[in-house]
RNA sequence: GCGCUCGUAGCUCAAUGGAUAGAGUACUGGCCUCCGAAGCCAGGGGUUGUGGGUUCGAUCCCCGCCGAGCGCGCCA
């Protein structure tokens, strides 16, 4: 945001160099073909050089000649450059380009000019979206978040990040569902178990909160306000219609709190949603998942946006009403069926308040809308994108990002997990078993559409395995071997680079290049995971080299040289660690 | 039944339509008088579920089949 203008790379920048070659290559090899894009990327062996196009195979067909013969005239056209020392032919036609030692370590003085905004953006595609909106984990705040909250929260915050720091405006946005029958019946749960608490007892519905914490908050009620919301367990039963049916009875029991407590049901309500939500706030920030706003599906019924979105969809013909219910006709929208927006008993759905909840988010002028989503409301994108289609919305700048469920594993048995009934694993309980750092990189280790299968047991009694510790050892070892050598680091981004010449030191430097590539990429496709895969592969390769050649020798030139690889691969470690939401410990 | 997502090494997972499909883990064998061994080096491991199609080229795109998860409410 701030520092997007930062040039990330004022040293050389050896694609732009090499995709400049290749124009001129293609300019007197093919005029007509000018507008072909040049792609350049990183061979996955170091025998293929530093760069390969597959220009030579892409122009083939309009050419209608062979890829190798085309590439020998490329090559043969290739203005001279003194970053490059090769340019070879090889396989079905790809060029493959070996760049100098000074053009491969110049990465390194890049990094250290950039510091913490090496691989900032601004992003390439500039002139598409650049307010975006990432809306996550939004949970009914009903209850303690769930390892399957957990992981949302991850994904989003990285996510977030992610688009932040390729160059994108990001607002972190969590909605809160505090209007509507789930809060209403945490709110008689509690009521019942205080009442419980009073020598009242109700039978407790089945498909009530079932967990401890709604205890906690019935004894919090019973301190603050002692037996001011007491009616007898006689007077609730009475107010229960007689049927089987547990979610009438469950109805009749709110409707029993609503009528016996009159205004105070309002207390008992608001008192378990901001107890909820509180604890809520503070699991998310103490997980490092932090939102810039809150926003309460309340207030688009006090405002009257429900309203007044579903009045705009009736004027313009895509509601009709059938057994005294108001249904949106999304089938007209490739939904498998219509759907109810307002009940036969006047009440709004949870849809409708949707619909007005998307519609006023593009009124705040995002030019994307992000929204992520468990795997389990998939059927609900079709009617939610039509609904905005119908409101005359560009459905388009919704983007729905699915993440699939977390299964936890004890003693190699599946734990069942049901909110309602209170036999879950709380995230709470999750990071105080593996803490925070592996687990918000755990969940980023694999991409979001992927199910995931989290054994609890192995990451408890083998944490240390945890790839996270890879990385961080990476950055501890660079600390320390830093710290023992004693000098002014801030001269490092000035020294000579040319000693750095082993292969090792080379796919270092390499893959410190690829850094802000893989920014864009990842930020292009939303997947944060890439992230932490390439932080894996940073790590290795400093590992490897470290293992390799020894930074702290006597010959100061190479000991500098040294240094300053080091002291690049620390930073970009910390840029792409911190994106992650993990800690970069000097020790450990 | 219909829809969405997925199927890759023994296990857990990667791979903008590109070259010999890669890591970790497990297994085998090496490396600390030397900057942190939570590390490194080497090795075996694969018909990418299956059958077609598009393409110079398919793990990736399209269709069928098999299998798994999820969804299909006037709940949220």
């Amino acid at each position: 945001m701030t520092a997007s203008r930062t040039p990330t790379s004022p040293v050389f920048d050896a694609r732009r160099h090499l995709t400049g070659l290749l124009r001129a290559a293609l300019t007197s090899v093919a005029p007509g073909q000018g507008l072909t894009e040049i792609i350049l990327e990183r061979p996955k062996q170091a025998s293929h050089g530093d760069f390969a196009s597959n220009l030579a195979m892409q122009l083939a067909r309009e050419l209608k000649t062979n890829p190798r013969q085309i590439a020998e005239r490329l090559v043969r056209e290739l203005p001279p450059s003194p970053y490059v020392t090769k340019a070879e032919i090889a396989g079905a036609g790809f060029i493959n380009f070996t760049l100098t030692p000074a053009a491969r370590s110049a990465v390194v003085g890049a990094v250290l000019a950039a510091g913490k905004n090496f691989g900032h953006g601004p992003a390439k595609n500039g002139r598409a979206a650049r307010r975006l909106q990432v809306e996550f984990v939004s949970a009914n705040p009903t209850g303690p978040l769930h390892v399957g909250h957990g992981r949302g929260a991850a994904y989003g915050a990285s996510l977030a990040s992610l688009l932040a720091f390729a160059g994108f405006e990001v607002t972190r946005e969590y909605y809160v569902n505090d209007a509507g029958r789930q809060m209403d019946i945490l709110a008689v749960s509690a009521w019942l178990r205080y009442l419980e608490l009073f020598g009242e007892p109700v039978p407790f519905p089945p498909n009530a909160y079932q967990g401890g914490y709604v205890i906690e908050m019935a004894e919090q009620i019973k301190q603050a306000h002692g037996d001011r919301y007491v009616h007898p367990a006689e007077a609730v039963l009475a107010c229960l219609p007689q049927t089987e049916d547990d979610e009438l009875r469950l109805d009749g029991l709110i409707l029993a709190g609503k009528d016996l407590l009159g205004e105070d049901w309002a207390y008992v309500h608001s008192h378990v949603l901001n107890e909820q939500l509180t604890d809520c706030r503070a699991d998310l920030e103490e997980f490092g998942v932090h939102f810039d706003v809150w926003f309460s599906e309340r207030s688009l019924y006090d405002t009257g946006m429900v309203a007044r979105a579903v009045a705009a969809l009736e004027k313009s013909g895509h509601i009709y009403t059938q057994d005294g219910a108001k249904w949106f006709q999304s089938t007209a929208f490739g939904d498998e069926k219509d759907r109810v927006v307002q009940r036969d008993n006047g009440i709004y759905t949870y849809f409708a308040s949707d619909i007005a909840y998307h519609l006023n988010k593009f009124e705040r002028g995002f030019d994307k809308v992000i929204d992520v989503w468990g795997a389990d409301h998939h059927g609900y994108i079709p009617r939610v994108k039509g609904a905005l289609a119908a409101s005359g919305a560009d459905a388009d700048r919704l983007e729905v990002t699915l993440v699939q469920f977390v299964s936890l594993f004890r003693d190699g048995h599946k734990v069942s997990m049901s909110t309602r009934s209170g036999e879950y694993v709380t995230l709470r309980q999750l990071r105080a078993e593996v803490g925070n750092d592996a687990c918000r990189f755990f969940y980023m280790l694999r991409k979001c559409d992927q199910a995931l299968d989290f054994d609890l047991d192995l990451s408890k009694s083998q944490s240390n395995d945890n790839p996270v510790y890879y990385v961080q050892y990476a950055h501890a070892r660079i600390c320390s071997v830093l710290a023992q050598w004693d000098g002014d680091a801030a001269a490092l981004a000035a020294v000579d680079l040319v000693p750095l010449q082993h292969e090792r030191e080379y796919a270092l430097c390499a893959r410190l290049a690829e850094f802000p590539e893989l920014i864009q990429q990842a930020a292009r496709d939303y997947a944060p995971h890439a992230l932490a895969f390439y932080l894996k592969d940073l790590a290795g390769d400093f590992h490897s080299w470290y293992n390799a050649e020894r930074v702290l020798v006597d010959d100061q030139a190479m000991r500098e040289a040294r240094l300053a690889l080091a002291l690049a691969t620390r930073q970009v470690l910390q840029n792409g660690l911190s994106l992650l939401g993990v800690s970069q410990p000097v020790s450990m």
